[in-house]
DNA sequence: CGGTTTTCTTTACGCGCGTAAATTTTATGT
DNA sequence: ACATAAAATTTACGCGCGTAAAGAAAACCG
């Protein structure tokens, strides 16, 4: 490595011999040149350490290789894992990946959206806020960007979606449980911030139904993203108002049932399918978590690779031309039998 | 709002009437023209909803108000938690944060280092990934960038660093748990990734003899970063061969305490410090899911807005010019009583 | 009102790189 | 060795904006 340091690619091309447009060629397909002059420029790299400045390059590019990502909430592990499943695929596709969270505040989701337009992206992968999201900003943006919507639809936005389907995940949760011991409560927030809690209420209430059982939603106080305190409250409130009627409950989503779990620990109630335990609780989503509570988490998970793995496979398809009319496609989930139902 | 769409600063400032170095003095700082001119550019900007593009301002800036965040790991909820703190601190002293994580990999953490490069932020707020991390391209980031090290220290780098104070983190539990029952056993990851581990075993080796007790350190195997099942693996396997000595076991973080919960509930021991209980159990670093846990955790926590509140106030102080030498600031952590010890 | 200060406008160049067109050099084939 | 194709170089302009200098216009002030 040598001292005199390179800061631009006029410079880069000076020590390395070649004309600035064949590096600039090289560093944008290095196979897109001579085997000869790869060697020279590869050389000079070694020795000088120059990289060129991405957001030049895509500044005046007709197609970049950005994608961006945009999940509402990075705090939750949930979109952390999937997030960081989506940025592995795009990599591996050869792209670059930039992660956004909106934290959980729709003015930051459309910021970070006009900050996303800076970037030039080919593509973007987005979870939606949901409820709370600016529609028509949202609308604006996919119009100009070739958007994909994972995780929480918003109809027929952008190029498709790709989630999981909820009303799958709640209706095989609950055969589960109906026919392994009293049917469930569902339990959930009264305004839920993303709209797939609409879904598998309503699917709680159909497959109530179909059993012929008298179905009963506990639906909870709460605003903002701290599921687990609003479950931790909400729990104590309908547990000491006796407001399960039956010894089995299913939340809307995980991180409910884990403040619900705190609850009932709270309460010195026993949780699980043991004849010594006095209540059941399932969740719905696979967080990361569900494994490590106790007991640990019956649960129904998203299939985070067959999600991610559509999502992005969807986006890089379209970016190579391949579009399609808009869909939605929905993947299910896989019950995780565990110790709490 | 009109249908002609703006694309640059040229056309903004033709349908503004305002010449283009003017409305770009006005977007560095609005206050910075005359109040008529402020007043014609800001109804130009309802009519014609104009962003300039914040990459190619940054381009030709002598000082730009770019903040690079660099976390370890997005997944772990407490880096998510911190870097959202710095964000918002970030924010609202006037500067742009933009956050990275390193995802576990120290190349990726390095990839993350020369891309921030082109951002040309005026400084950076970084949380190394620890033994991986390559040091001597964390030093020549550091020459070339303002940065500022939290969580965990890499000696005399950067600014200055600032975390938490591992040594009181451990002292502190670890006489809390000596004065209420049992002395503790030291549970941790044989080979930790990151150096504050060692910090803290080192302090309860100082503690147990300070309060004249046999120390007993189980260092569990395990790589990477998949802590909770680490600790519940190597949780089960001390278990089994009764690896602790004494009812009393601080754990080294949050995350491993989570796992062995799961452990000792999977082997059927009650965990607490009601007298039918079998162990207590003790973390440290106030993980956000310490709080939920059954029972829930006693940990020792870092002050979180202190943390981040220094390291943000110095970094922001040293891009102002006020650059003081190199020193490390050690945190507090506030005990915090539980259930499980 | 003239003089002074403040603020704009004009003009021009720079950042680091993409990209197109014309030209020269190098490689390939027979 | 020659024609031909392939690749590199030169030259020039563009992206969207920062910024400096000089002059024109507007505001302030006694």
């Amino acid at each position: 490595m040598s001292e005199t340091t390179i800061k631009n690619m006029e410079e880069f091309s000076a020590v390395s011999g070649i004309s600035r447009p064949t590096v600039s060629k090289y560093f944008h397909d290095p196979d897109s040149v001579r085997q000869s002059t790869r060697q020279r420029i590869e050389t000079a790299l070694e020795k000088y350490d120059y990289r060129p400045n991405i957001f030049a390059m895509n500044q005046n590019r007709k197609l970049t290789k950005n994608v961006g990502i945009v999940v509402p909430l990075l705090a939750d592990p949930y979109f952390a894992e999937i997030a960081r499943n989506l940025e592995q695929r795009c990599i591996d596709a050869g792209y670059r990946p930039t992660l956004f969270s909106a934290h959980g505040d729709p003015n930051l989701e459309i910021e970070v959206l006009e900050n996303l337009r800076a970037l030039k992206p080919a593509g973007v992968l987005m979870a939606p806020l949901g409820r709370a999201s600016h529609r028509a900003a949202l609308e604006k943006f996919c119009d100009d960007v070739p958007t994909l919507i994972f995780d929480s639809s918003v109809d027929e936005l952008g190029l498709a979606f790709v989630g999981s389907d909820n009303f799958q995940f709640t209706s095989h949760i609950s055969d589960y449980l109906c026919r392994t011991g009293e049917p469930p409560c569902f339990f959930e927030m009264k305004t839920p911030a993303n709209p797939n809690a609409h879904r598998r209420r309503q699917s709680y209430l159909n497959a109530m139904e179909a059993f012929g059982h008298e179905p009963q939603v506990i639906s909870i106080d709460g605003e903002g993203w701290a599921f687990e305190e609003i479950g931790r409250l909400g729990g104590h409130e309908a547990l000491s108002n006796k407001q399960f009627s039956t010894n089995t409950i299913l939340c809307s989503n995980d991180r409910l049932a884990i403040g619900l779990l705190t609850a009932c620990y709270e309460q010195g109630i026993k949780v699980g399918r043991g004849a010594d335990c006095a209540i059941r609780v399932a969740g719905q989503d696979g967080h990361p978590h569900s494994r490590y509570t106790c007991p640990p988490l019956t649960t129904i998970s998203h299939d985070y690779d067959a999600v991610s793995k559509h999502a992005a496979d969807s986006l890089l398809a379209a970016i190579d031309g391949h579009v399609e009319p808009w869909k939605s496609t929905r993947i299910e989930g896989k019950l995780i039998l565990r110790h709490s139902a």
